[in-house]
DNA sequence: GTCTATACACTGATAGAC
DNA sequence: GTCTATCAGTGTATAGAC
């Protein structure tokens, strides 16, 4: 692979990431996408023979990127608090940095579900780890020596993301409502909600005083 | 209008609403639409003038469905805590009984986000109720009687939101990490949420003993 | 109101020159 | 590797008969 061919593909998969972003993969067209990458319609089949290829590699290296971070926090040496903290501080940047991939892969998933079966394999190893066993035996020894509540780890997971992401995914009815759409107060309940969930987190399931 | 027009009418809806969940604006097809209600391609037009018209009416019914009970249930004569439990229980009933609205809602919104423009004229009227204000008020006042700890009643509310919405649109991602794709299992997981989520945020909020 | 037939535009993909 | 030209298929929308 040349330099120059690398350099193609690099500007072709960045102008693929925007318009799939955005438009979705039934809504995108491959000349938006090749004029946004300064090429021509032709070359786009010369790399990714087709439209699908082309959207599933834009979909896999979006997902991708937000599952690793998951396994690594959970598994490092950490305690339960310090896990939630930096797990949430760490997601919200994260997603400050990719705002648009969380929506897109939710819309995306709705209407072909089965697009994931390919990507697990490659990037989630979560089951030969035990993973989520792992992180339980943490919590409950936490919960044994008085710290927290009992809890499942399923279920903490779950809310711990949920909160992360979906002031994201729901920002324009969100912001609508209780905003009257005013960007610059989105954005300010947003950088607050990184101490605010935290707290809210770690409250819940702290152990009664 | 006519009773059989009225029928043809909400079979085109019904269809629409299936076909466009699905598939979303860009990937419906007129042609499945009107197989799907038994009728003519260009019947559809007849009824609803264009693609984008149809849209909008099933996007607007869809949208509306989620809206007043937040309204109805913030405004009511309860305690916060009742409010909480009353909130989540509902929430989730309406999400089990319209799953695919929220990833719809999201995924649309996410290419088009001015869709609301209009549809906030009609359904919304949080601001002339000052709503999150009058709710705010009972907060505090809770507050100060030491039932529960100062909070800000927007971020509440997008956590309680959250906590209901995002198991059901992140579905197909949650259920492969964490349950091997199990559908049954994961049913089950959303089953027992209903108090896990109540006794979570009222965890959070209630005041320390 | 409902149908058949069709116009017209657009899109993904390929052929072939350089 | 990159371009121009073009094809075949598909999709929205309309015309016109009944």
């Amino acid at each position: 692979m040349t330099e120059q061919e690398k350099n193609t593909e690099e500007k072709i998969l960045d102008a693929a990431k925007d318009v799939f972003q955005k438009k979705g993969m039934a809504g995108a067209r491959m000349q938006e996408i090749a004029d946004k990458a300064g090429i021509n319609k032709a070359l786009l089949h010369y790399y990714y023979r087709t439209k699908d290829k082309l959207f599933e590699k834009v979909f896999e290296i979006a997902f991708s990127l937000f599952i690793p971070r998951v396994k690594e926090i959970m598994l490092s040496e950490k305690t339960l608090f310090e896990k939630v903290e930096f797990f949430i501080d760490s997601y919200l940047s994260l997603l400050q940095k990719h705002p648009f991939i969380p929506s897109f892969v939710i819309g995306e998933l709705n209407r072909n579900p089965q697009i994931l079966v390919g990507i697990f394999e490659k990037n989630v190893q979560f089951k030969e780890n035990n993973l989520f066993e792992i992180f339980q035996t943490q919590i409950d020894s936490e919960v044994e020596k008085g710290i927290i509540k009992p809890i499942d780890v399923k279920n903490l997971m779950t809310n711990i993301i949920g909160l992360c992401i979906f002031p994201i995914v729901a920002r324009s009815i969100i912001q609508g409502i209780m905003f009257e759409n005013n960007k610059k107060e989105y954005d300010d309940f947003l950088k607050q909600r990184k101490d605010f969930v935290t707290d809210f987190v770690i409250n819940s399931i702290k152990a009664e005083t």
